[in-house]
DNA sequence: TCAAACCCTTACGTCAACGTCAGAGTTGAC
DNA sequence: GTCAACTCTGACGTTGACGTAAGGGTTTGA
């Protein structure tokens, strides 16, 4: 019911623990990957990998002589976080190609922030924009957040009332049909 | 950055608040409505509806003499139910299908359970089938809820870095550059 | 009563996010 | 060096969830 993992249909899958049921790929240190090695670490298809490069959302940090790519430890989280936006938030791919340059342009603000050739005011005001773009980023999530609790807030409360009437059931033990079956909505 | 509202790809619109930016349409009381209204009421297309009853979702309460759809306020109810699901939850049609025949087993549940023809013992039974699929529900629901509050943890913990960055700024008024620029991450 | 507005079914179109297949090149172990 | 396993680049196919247009009935207010 919660849609089959290794489909890539409706859901999009974990993608962020660990890969399919085989072969769990006791993960490399910090070598490199071939396509097939990530797509199998991370539980996606090699088209998917592909396919992602295409759209500009992530390119290998490298490739071999012959042009065959090479994905790093960070390539990967990237993939990682591109699953965890379509799942989590459902956001389609141009959607998240705006999370990852607002990601892209923190890490250079964090560059940009330790220079030492950055003077103070400057400083500031790149804190400021990054601060800008995660707050923004924090309500989208914030937003989705505060209707889910409102969604299981009344999945909840159907439980209680049914759990109510089990209760009175079990408390009308042996005398069969007594009045005490409440109206509760 | 949130998916624009009246498209209808990517993410479901809100369909539960208000319809569209024109004519809010304030609610009728228990009249049917015609697909037309119904459609601008929920904020969705008639396609849609057709759509949903074509897939045996939702089937509007009666037709006219010529068989025009009328829809009651229970049959509106559902398909915001069917666009919280795929907007929340991020469920599939097919997923939905089989929530929606849950809610139907879970109504026709209550109706037996207040039949006095119904035994202590039956009714019992009834009050516990309901229960495991509203906790079915749940358990997707909250498994949801703990990756999306993990997703917002990571977020804050992003900002809260961001804010301590720009009080040390702050700290550092007027002296040019001091060395008060931690490493946090 | 009659026309404008609305609705019906049927059927083909669309778009995102990949799936899949063909034909050719690359790599690495032996 | 060679061969199996892997990967490359096109390019067309698929699927879900509708959009859209055609051709024809239905409703309803004047």
């Amino acid at each position: 019911m919660t849609g089959r993992s290794p489909g890539p249909r409706s859901q999009a899958p974990p993608a962020g623990g660990a890969a399919a049921d085989v072969t769990p790929v006791t993960r490399p240190p910090g070598e490199l990957l071939s396509i097939g090695a990530a797509a199998q670490l991370l539980g996606i298809s090699e088209r998917a990998l592909r396919y992602y490069q295409q759209l500009g959302l992530v390119t290998p940090c490298g490739t071999t002589p012959g042009g065959m790519r090479r994905y790093s430890d960070e390539d990967l989280a990237r993939v990682a976080r591109i699953r965890e936006l379509q799942s989590l938030l459902g956001l389609n791919l141009d959607e998240i190609a705006v999370v990852l340059r607002n990601d892209d342009r923190a890490a250079e603000i964090k560059q940009l922030y330790h220079d030492e050739r950055t003077g103070a005011d400057k400083r500031t005001e790149l804190v400021r924009e990054s601060l800008r773009m995660q707050e923004q980023l924090r309500a989208t999530v914030e937003a989705k957040r505060a209707s889910l609790d409102q969604f299981l807030a009344s999945v909840d409360e159907r439980i209680a009332r049914l759990e109510g009437a089990l209760e009175r059931e079990a408390g009308s033990t042996s005398r069969a049909t007594d009045r005490t079956h409440q109206q509760t909505g």
